[in-house]
Formats: structure tokens, sequence, C-alpha cells
DNA sequence: CAGTATCCACAATGATACTG
DNA sequence: CAGTATCATTGTGGATACTG
């Protein structure tokens, strides 16, 4: 995404969360460590890059710790930072509006 | 955007409200009805087109009420409907988010 | 005033194949 | 297992000009 022009926060925090996968994976991550190929599976859907691409982009700011095992073959967990546990709210309230949506869109067929 | 995937809340929800501008939007409007050119002047940044696009998206999904005034020059003003309403705990806990994200920031300069 | 229309740039995402 | 590399496609946003 391109900078921020108006400095304001919501904008700020969508830049960084806005993606289409960013706030699903934290989702799955606020769980428990998990492990790439677990998050493949509990985001079906995602392609191999996106899942790399933004786990990466969320270790970037400070959200997610990324953790090498030296095991063959080689294992890797995700997990949330401290930082990242802020992030716990943000889901849930984004959560309910989306069950809501859901709902409500139920209603209409 | 593709449709959903998972099928999951949080990605039917950031679907709705991924974009640059329309969560940014629903935060001015929380404050009143807004005119087409209050909201220009609320987010610089945006261009005539995405900004029509985005109040446009928001209308069709029920959560903002697009009035025209018969009065020459035209006015329509912009507000959040009953549903809409219901993004005013998004937007707070988005922007508290946001705030956090820029005070961390602050700190690291 | 509040838009549309048109064209364009680039960011985001995806598909597929390959690898230490 | 957990990635990279490459290429293609789509989506998002912007510039400019025009209009009822």
């Amino acid at each position: 995404m391109k900078s921020s022009a108006t400095g304001c926060s919501v904008e700020e925090a969508m830049r960084l969360l806005g993606g289409r996968w960013r706030l699903l994976l934290v989702s799955y991550l606020l769980d428990g460590p998990k492990r790439f190929n677990d998050l493949r599976r509990d985001v079906p859907g995602i392609s191999q890059r996106m899942l790399t691409l933004d786990l990466r982009a969320l270790e970037e700011a400070g959200l997610v710790l990324r953790t090498v095992f030296a095991e063959v073959p080689v294992k890797v967990e995700y997990q949330l930072t401290e930082d990242g546990e802020r992030l716990r709210p943000v889901v849930e309230v984004m959560r309910n509006f989306g069950l809501w949506l859901k709902a409500r869109s139920a209603l209409l067929v």
C-alpha cells in the first residue's frame, strides 16, 4: 500500500492490517503458536507466497515471532509477540462484525 | 476483491472494510452527516473517484445512507445507517491500535 | 455541488515450478 | 517442511477532463 496521507491512526492501522489475509492469520495465531503448514491448512485459499509475505510483514512489524528449530526436516513456528497480542480486541471486534454481516445476509436470502 | 475462501467472519468483514479509505470514511461519518465535499476535506489525498466508489460500496452494504436534496446547486448528504453505527466499536478499536502503533514507532526514532 | 468518463500506474495476489 | 523464483493477473487508486 501507499504511505499514509492523513496520518490518521485509523489509516495507519489499516495500512498494516488491511490486506486480505493478515488479520485472518493473526486470528489463528491468537490460539497459540502455529507452524507454516498449520497456517496453510487453517487458511485454505492462501498461496504459499502470500503466506510467506504476510508473515514476514507481521514479523517486521514486531507483531509475530518466527522461530526456526534446527531439526530435519526443519520446523518453523510462528507466534504472536506481546505486541501482537494487542491485536486480540481488533480481531474480536472484526469477527463480531463479520458474524453480524453474515447473519444479516442470511436473513435477506 | 475475490470472494471469501474460508467463509471466516474475520475475512468477510475485511473484504467489506479492507480498502484504504472505507473505515476512515466511516470514522468521519461517526460524527454525523457529511456532504461530499466535507468528506473530501476530511480525507485529503482521496480522489473524487475513490470517494464516490467507496461511498457507493458502503451504501450498497446498507451501512451508509445517501440523501439527495433537490436544491440548486444539488446537495447530497451521507450518514451512517443504524447498521452502519455497528462500525463504531470497529473504528474505535482500530483507532486505538493505530495510536499505539504510532506511539511505539515514536519511541524507536 | 457532486458527481462521470476515460485512461493509466502500480500494488496486491495468484499459479506454477523448483529447492535446501 | 518451509520456503524461493518467476511470471501472469487482478485490484486498487490516481489524473484529468467533462457535466447536469
